[in-house]
RNA sequence: GGCGGGGUAGCUCAGGUGGUUAGAGCGUCGGAUUCAUAACCCGAAGGUCACGGGUUCAACUCCCGUCCCCGCUACCA
């Protein structure tokens, strides 16, 4: 079923996630997204299929605005920097886009606000009123983001409209205690502001039909269940337009200060991008975005499912006259050394840091990186899984194999290709294998397999490595010597087939070999042929594809990881104090030494727990979010400190009254704090 | 808690409409070899396929339950 389809298709559009232009671009990135969808790119191109391989930076949204504010610079000043950044690395990683744009380009405002006006015009948008928090010094509508107060959960006052960054829960503005815009540091008021709502829900049998009918097979797991999750959880309608002035804006008559809501218009900039790219290559854009020939597929991480999967699509199928994507390739996260990728803490390999400490080793980066893909589940990169895979795999089998040809190549017959005499059944064996590599590698990547389709790349140098060592050459040159012509000959066809068949995965070194075979690029099926090579073409002088990679390099890596991890817990450790407070302020918490006398978990719950405690005046309900850390069962008889005059509260369906305190460190890890001795319950604390 | 994904050799992962000795690469050990960047090649050891039930002539593969990891989501007075 999925293959018949892909039979239709006439070309190929493909799209990479844009990355969010206010940090640079780092392994997990590379991994999950850029990596696969430059190998299909290149593969379908080397087989000389109709595709582009579209991308640019996303550069709106409240953080940019966020992130200008901090660094005293405009938001364009930000973008234009990790813009730059991020393109000149890619560049020299060799990720080939056909065209990488960004959307803070003209085009894109004008591709992002036409599609905009078609949805509205055809009666798509919902129109809304609500009421948001407004500044009215700086006369604008404030972002959850614009927004501190305090938390009302752990008492934080520098909490955020969208999240506490101190307890950790996301908030909505309405909740915070005593909110302060950013910008003026005034009270905001309430004001009326009119927004347009994509009405998911509406949508909701096509993307039935089309998802969870029509690529029940031919999707990821991952990707499909995600959608199905999504789907059967009922989808509501989504605000598309906010107000704040870094974005599209409105194409409207009477709405300034509303832009387009950042993520419809990052996936528009697919399109903008491949209008750019049409615009300068005088091409036609519109087949690879409209014309039912095109298949459409989608390269990103996991995080990206719903909006690639659900949003977009309906976006697409509203305006009516766009394809949707054949596929969504959608790869799990990589973790490094064993924690989760982190810009804020610098707990990453980036890329422009690795191009500039491992120079011409870009193609070492995209092997392990295929090669420990997070295809189905999350994967870990360490360091010593990097030299290993460099120097036991790459180096040992495919650098060696190449090496040892061309070196007997030279040694015995001057760098020329000897002429094939007698075929042995080893050797027609060994073509014959070596003609099958196209298509086996190439059914792999048709289905998004790209560690299977690497280590079927390296199973072809195995064939020559094996192959070669097996009819030991060097043993028969001087008895033989026309027999030695004949292996050499086949090694020499394998090493063509490496060079052709390497491109997608290892471009730089693919260039390399063909260089040193003397050979021009060759389409994908050129490499599996037993006459790549004519007997008597001079080869070039052999260089080596790869060098080993010692063990400083590597715990010069571990070494800047380790550093980091010090540097964050050195940052933690102080967590900025409050604002002052009088005497009076504290003398209205009632502080008291009590006993844990019950505890419980509550019901469909993963944290809470519902304590029952001696205070010494009475014995009272307490629900806890520790349930994570503590055992109900080792709680009874356990010494604690109260917060007991805390107004209180329902919390899922139980009455708590106050508040059991607990210290937390960086790690989360949470402590009780009582007494050092035995006192009594109730004894006050001051 | 709900939903989704995953739990298979020391490590990274394949696998199967249920059916002979569960696969690969790397690592380890042994052998062979010297053309090659101490690389290649051959061989071996290594797994109660998370755990407990059930269906079946037969389950790692299907069903039910439990546990663990990741993501989304609810919850942290």
């Amino acid at each position: 079923m999925s293959n018949s389809s892909q039979k239709k298709y006439k070309r190929t559009t493909i799209t990479a996630a844009l990355p969010y232009a206010n940090g640079p671009i780092h392994i997990g990135h590379l991994a999950g997204v850029y990596i696969p969808a430059d190998i299909y790119a290149r593969y379908l191109r080397q087989k000389g299929e109709e595709v582009i391989y579209i991308c640019g930076s996303d550069e709106h949204g409240v953080p940019i605005t966020i992130k200008a504010r901090k660094e005293g610079k405009t938001p364009q000043q930000v973008v234009d920097k990790y813009h730059d950044l991020i393109k000149k690395s890619f560049e020299e990683f060799g990720i080939a886009f056909d065209h990488y744009s960004r959307t803070s380009a003209r085009i894109h405002h004008e591709t992002a606000s036409a599609f905009f006006k078609t949805l509205y015009d055809k009666g798509v948008l919902v129109e809304k009123e609500s009421e948001q928090y407004y500044d009215e010094e700086n006369k604008q509508f404030l972002a959850d983001r614009y927004i501190t107060g305090t938390c009302p959960h752990c008492g934080y006052e520098q909490a955020y409209g969208d999240q506490c960054e101190n307890c950790g829960t996301s908030l909505s503005p309405n909740e915070l205690i005593n909110p302060k815009s950013v910008l003026s540091g005034n009270p905001p008021v309430k004001k009326n502001t009119r927004h347009w709502y994509l009405p998911l829900d509406h949508y909701e049998p096509m993307l039935r039909k089309w998802i969870l009918e029509g690529h029940k097979h031919d999707w990821k797991p991952n990707v499909y269940g995600q959608c199905k999750s999504w789907i059967d959880q009922g989808l509501l309608p989504r605000a598309v337009t906010r107000d704040l002035d870094w974005g599209v804006k409105l194409p409207l008559e009477g709405f300034d200060g509303k832009v387009l809501y950042v993520w419809f218009d990052a996936p528009i900039g697919y399109i903008s991008s491949t209008r750019e790219w049409a615009e300068a290559t005088g091409r036609d854009w519109e087949k690879y975005w409209k014309s039912p020939d095109t298949k459409l597929v989608h390269f990103i991480g996991k995080d990206n499912i719903v909006f690639h999967c659900i949003i977009f699509p309906t976006m697409l199928h509203t305006e009516g006259s766009y394809i949707l994507p054949d596929n969504v390739p959608s790869n799990e996260f990589l973790n490094l050394e064993g924690n989760k990728i982190s810009t804020s803490r610098n707990w990453a390999v980036w890329l422009h840091e690795y191009l500039k400490e491992f120079p011409g080793k870009q193609d070492v980066l995209r092997y392990v990186l295929c090669a420990a893909a997070p295809e189905t589940k999350d994967n870990d990169f360490t360091w010593k899984d990097f030299q290993a895979r460099n120097n036991n795999e790459l180096l040992a089998v495919f650098g060696n194999f190449v090496n040892r040809t061309l070196v007997l190549t030279h040694k015995y017959f001057d760098g020329r290709v000897p002429a094939k005499g007698q075929i042995t059944g080893k050797d027609a064996q060994t073509l014959e294998q070596l003609a099958q590599f196209p298509e086996t590698i190439g059914k792999s990547l048709e289905h998004y397999r790209f560690r299977e389709a690497l280590s079927g790349l390296m199973n072809l140098a195995r064939v020559g490595n094996r192959y070669l060592t097996e009819e030991e050459p060097w043993k028969l040159f001087k008895t033989d010597p026309e027999r030695v012509q004949t292996i050499l000959n086949v090694c020499l066809q394998v090493c063509a087939s490496l060079a052709v068949l390497s491109e997608p995965f290892l471009p730089h070194t693919s260039g390399k070999l063909l260089k040193m075979l003397g050979m021009k690029p060759c389409k994908w099926h050129d490499g599996g042929r037993s006459n790549l090579l004519e007997s008597g073409h001079a080869i070039n002088k052999p260089e080596l594809l790869f060098e080993r990679i010692e063990e400083d390099a590597i715990q010069a890596q571990i070494e800047k990881l380790r550093v980091t991890l010090n540097n964050n817990s050195a940052g933690e450790a102080a967590k900025p104090l409050k604002e002052t407070i009088t005497f009076d302020d504290f003398t209205k918490l009632d502080l008291r030494t009590a006993t844990i006398l019950e505890a419980e978990k509550v019901p469909k719950t993963k944290k809470l727990l519902k304590l029952l405690v001696d205070t010494g005046v009475d014995k009272r309900t307490v629900v806890a979010g520790i349930a994570e850390h503590f055992n109900c069962d080792k709680l009874p008889g356990r010494k604690a400190v109260i917060l007991a005059n805390l107004a209180p509260r329902k919390i899922k369906g139980i009455e708590s009254h106050g508040m059991l305190l607990m210290a937390e460190n960086h790690d989360g890890a949470l402590t009780f704090i009582a007494a050092e001795e035995n006192f009594d319950n109730g004894s006050s604390i001051s």
